[in-house]
DNA sequence: GCGTATTTCTTCTGTTTAACAGAAATAATC
DNA sequence: GATTATTTCTGTTAAACAGAAGAAATACGC
């Protein structure tokens, strides 16, 4: 139950953005175009197989499909669990922003 | 220009809400209060350090005072480099919830 | 249709940095 | 010299980071 890093946050949000098509490419590319920083491989891949071990995401592997070589696809989907610890840090974030004026963009 | 760790993040913020009352003391309590977590001493102080040198925050040493003994308190304040630094936290975070309904409590 | 190239995606190896826990040291008052 | 409040330090564990390597699929030449 500790609070999600920085990284982990980000990821789920990017998976329930990403809905359907949510796996460790797309997530990369994603997080990489919206904070315009850089993401290594392993900064992605190695937060999902935490989150996918403490189960607040669950991992389904892709079939094969006929308009592409490569790899299975890994598609990835946020639990409640995952849900439930995104909405604790947004509570610890609006409690730490109360009665602060510098932070009246919310 | 790099993005705000999880701590550095929740520690700018405490130090806002603080306003002249910020101190590693004050906020380690309000950290662990807010959150529910364990914060160490290391966990307040090293980030904090961080801070001071990408210039994120100003120390300043209070002088001592008569009602009491103890250390000198090192207090601290936001710099508006460190409020745009939490500003592009909040931005990269609202662009990642656009169109997730599972977060319309914002 | 077999072998090989190509594509796409994930895993792995090594390194650096942050987080973590708590004891020790410091600097003030009484 | 004792007490109190605060910060610093030491050691350990875990996460972040960068990019090369590896794996699993399709496409193509002959």
């Amino acid at each position: 139950m500790a609070l999600l890093r920085r990284t982990e946050e980000l990821i789920l949000l990017a998976i329930l953005q990403l809905y359907e098509n949510a796996y460790g490419v797309t997530i990369r590319r994603h997080l990489i175009e919206i904070t315009g920083e850089h993401f290594s491989f392993a900064s992605v891949y190695a937060p999902l197989d935490r989150l996918t071990q403490q189960g607040y995401v669950t991992a389904i592997d892709g079939l094969p499909t006929k308009e592409r070589g490569g790899r299975r696809r890994r598609f990835y989907r946020v639990t409640p669990a995952g849900l439930a610890a995104l909405t604790e840090m947004e509570r610890v974030r609006n409690a730490l922003r109360q009665g602060v004026p510098q932070l009246t963009f919310g």
